[in-house]
DNA sequence: GTCTATACTTTGATAGAC
DNA sequence: GTCTATCAAAGTATAGAC
């Protein structure tokens, strides 16, 4: 992938992550990469959708193997896996002053109802996320969904309050029960 | 509560389901409430964020009330009180062609990052709910904070899957872990 | 309390020179 | 590939008649 294409993508993450898919303009996209609006649409012809869909696949991918690496790192056991999940999830919110630490499911909230195509890319991801964490857990796919909803979950408790306490409680309790 | 009041709070609260706050506008409150701008702004001087946190606070009681009531009327049993919980929401959003069932959620991760009168005012509800599942739990404030973070990730899940299978696979794996 | 008209800004997107 | 200039539409908010 091009240097120029990449900071596209990472700007628009970083964005996505405070503000959301409609609360981020191109003109914020520009700024923050540094780059003019011909550039942006020389390669993104589809704009700020098409941007979008790239952000979330892109980032998908890399925050599944990222988590997956460290539910691994944790040991054999499972409830030492998913407490690894969520305490981890907890230092990043607490370590960035609260923004989001990932914009797909912020995003898949926002557009689900009005944006086909990026609707869709968030579902893929979510699916490849479920069908990972089930491999993890001897494929048990309900509770690999119960992680998924629960981290999701815990990103808009731990934002709002202002802690990561909540995204640690989540994981000691499901840790108890897994 | 004012009729006029209630029609315009009733209008964001829908728009919020379908679109989230960014992606919902003042004119198309008016035009959803049937109201022209210069009412709007007599009922909220604060315009769009004004009526953000009154949605918030009055939509956020009314849907805790709910689903304490769905809860209650399962019966005794913790797990059969889970169960209804995530089948019910799993009805709403299958009978409600996968609109947002609540935007509390959507709008909270959406503007944590720069609004804190609205943030704060999720985070309140948020507070309320999880003290409430607490004390249908025998105290126990970590699982609450599960329900209510799996119900709100298992909302993004089944919005862009458009199916309510997410939310009961939470409710089947949860119940089992009472 | 209700309504029309409008001021001002920001938005996503395009054209065309370099 | 990069950049500047600009457009038409949509955004929030206000003024002031009724």
């Amino acid at each position: 992938m091009s240097d120029t294409r990449q900071r596209i993508l990472q700007a628009a993450h970083d964005l996505f992550c405070r503000y959301g898919y409609n609360g981020t303009s191109l003109k914020e996209i520009t700024l923050q990469s540094g780059l003019p609006t011909g550039s942006v649409y020389h390669h993104f012809p589809g704009g700020k959708e098409e941007i979008g869909v790239a952000v979330v696949q892109h980032f998908g991918a890399l925050y599944g193997d990222r988590v997956l690496k460290v539910m691994r790192a944790a040991g054999d056991e499972r409830g030492a896996r998913v407490r690894a999940m969520f305490d981890g999830a907890a230092a990043v919110v607490e370590s960035g002053n609260y923004v989001d630490p990932c914009p797909i499911g912020g995003v898949a909230r926002e557009v689900a109802s009005r944006n086909a195509a990026l609707s869709d890319a968030c579902d893929q991801v979510f699916r490849r996320w479920i069908d990972a964490a089930a491999a993890l857990l001897e494929g048990d796919e309900a509770f690999a969904t119960v992680l998924v909803a629960a981290v999701e979950g815990g990103f808009i408790l731990s934002r709002v309050r202002k802690s990561g306490e909540p995204l640690r409680a989540i994981g000691r309790a499901l840790s108890a029960r897994c």
